[in-house]
DNA sequence: ATATTGATCCGAAACGTTTTGGAGAGTCAA
DNA sequence: TTGACTCTCCAAAACGTTTCGGATCAATAT
């Protein structure tokens, strides 16, 4: 608990050319400047961050508000994200704060609370829907923010998301190549954006290789749902041959409907996903999904959010990051 | 942004009254008391943390370090812990601070860091292990601190944990009775305490029951591990009848093992985890496992650091959970 | 009548930092 | 000699809260 008075009184300087000294101001000359810095990092003096805060008016905080559903959150590679922003953000001596809040009144509440108490210099928001509510109410009230995917709003904002309608174009029309014709697309509900781009990737590449684009169902992102959803697509009256599942989670439900309908996954019917969840390289077949770079998705995340953080604030811009495919046994195009 | 000092000039009150009367002293009377707390819910007052933190020397914060593992972190249900833990915490005007560090030096200096500068008030622990430097530094240093998991010292300590113990005796057992005789059992690494109870669980039901206990092999908590020590220890002299694998990602690995021998699981050998983790249900057979009150577990170990922050910290105490088994047609038990 | 007590209230200091608005000393030019 | 300018440095205010040590006044005890 070294303070600044107590440097200043040890080195016979005053407070203030101790506290100018060692933010860098010209003010102090290059000598002094240079015992200071010496003297503060031999007692290895960091200053007090309440009274940084106080004086400053600012927070030197980014909250990340978990958006709880009454079941449970589920984002893929979650908390590698939020290890990946930790560490960058503190390396500009951010603190990461974390909230969980239920969506709807209670998330917003939460955010309005940040914004009216500066309890945080800005926002990450994870989740994100077409319709963003959260959006808005940040722009208005001025707070730098930055989305972990996209939103349907007319003003700029920063966001970093992975490129979903490709990967989804490039998945259904493989299949399409490899002689399927009624491909079917399991999406998750169309007011998250992640699940409007890949059901648009899959109807375009359906469209482009002159197939049907109304195979379509849409289930929660959990096994469950992806199960039932899947059982009633494959008792259907044109059975489809493939499976284009929004999820992995969802894709391995879908295994399991087309495993009970009789089915041999691979064989009669091709199924993938989305996000290469650990468990999809275990189940039986190998699961054909894709992947984003969760660590270069996270760096991004957190430079952008620091950059906006700066005085001159640029306008905020938006990163697609393209996915990677990985083949697997599971849509019988490799092992 | 209302300051005390806006409500004491609008109810022509000082600032000092003001203060007390919404901090519920009996130093001002009934009557001015609930005329502030009417004005200042009215107004939305809410103190400001910065400087209430510096004055009052505390940081309303609790700490989180994450052990980022080199490769990648995975704690089964750790986002609903943090988000239950978030909750709780905020309930009583806690922040939850979020760090990211690579266990080792990087970690303990992150620690030490908090420690110095006052950063927290209380830190979680996760991911203990026997052996944990951590629990040593912070006992020193007289910060509070809860963790999840156990760890090996004389000194009290206050924790929550599951009792991985009488689950892993309980799942073995079980196998004992239906008539297994060559139970193996795929460790997680023995550092990790949770690893150590389970093979020690294990260990006890195989003397009970007048069995080998021998038949051992330890690997990382992955699926690529598992499925590699498996694997050996299917071709080994003895096949082992059942595998009781110490997390649900080893035994998923393990399954593929089996199917990669030929064997049929559930039939010719019995697999099992902890965890029940999402995919466990959706495997082919489905994974029979055990599970941990995730809700019930972060509630306590929240209410725990709060009851240490209180001044009259009373001796830390532990918590073990029981685990939920949950038998499905791995082991052929059920369905 | 005076001292004592209790009930309310308040002024001012303190927490540790950043920043404003100079002060003092030296240099240079006129 | 004076004025202007530069280079260093510093005193003091401010951020908004909590808390210490009274102050005021009425009621009660002596």
């Amino acid at each position: 608990m070294t303070s600044l008075r107590s440097l200043a009184s040890d080195l016979g300087l005053s407070i203030t050319t101790v506290s100018r000294a060692l933010d860098g101001y010209a003010d102090v000359s290059a000598a002094t400047r240079e015992r200071v810095r010496t003297a503060a990092a031999a007692v290895g003096y960091r200053p007090n961050s309440a009274a940084r805060r106080l004086r400053k008016g600012s927070s030197e905080t980014v909250a990340l508000i978990m958006p709880t559903e009454p079941g449970r959150f589920y984002e893929p590679a979650f908390v590698d994200l939020l290890a990946v922003i930790g560490e960058r953000l503190a390396a500009r001596r951010y603190d990461l704060m974390l909230l969980a809040a239920r969506p709807g009144a209670e998330e917003l509440a939460a955010y309005r609370r940040i914004v009216k108490d500066r309890r945080a210099d800005a926002c990450i928001l994870v989740r994100t829907r077409r319709r963003d509510e959260r959006i808005a109410l940040l722009q208005e009230a001025g707070l730098p923010f930055v989305c972990h995917g996209r939103t349907e709003t007319q003003t700029p904002y920063a966001f970093v998301d992975g490129d979903g309608e490709a990967g989804f174009r490039e998945v259904t029309s493989r299949m399409a190549a490899l002689g399927h014709r009624r491909i079917a697309h399991l999406a998750a509900p169309d007011h998250f954006t992640f699940a409007w781009f890949r059901a648009r990737g899959w109807r375009m590449a359906m469209q482009a290789a002159g197939l049907r684009d109304d195979l379509q169902t849409m289930c929660a992102s959990a096994e469950e749902a992806g199960e039932q959803a899947a059982a009633a697509l494959l008792a259907g009256p044109d059975r489809p041959t493939a499976l284009i599942c929004a999820t992995d989670r969802i894709a391995l439900g879908a295994v399991r409907a087309a495993q009970a309908a009789g089915l041999v996954v691979g064989r009669d019917v091709a199924v993938t996903g989305h996000d290469n969840i650990h468990a999809s390289r275990f189940t039986h077949p190998a699961l054909t999904t894709m992947e984003l770079d969760v660590r270069a998705v996270g760096e991004r995340l957190a430079d952008k959010l620091l950059t906006l953080l700066r005085r001159d604030a640029p306008e905020p811009t938006g990163d697609v990051f393209p996915l990677r495919q990985i083949l697997r046994a599971s849509s019988a195009e490799a092992g």
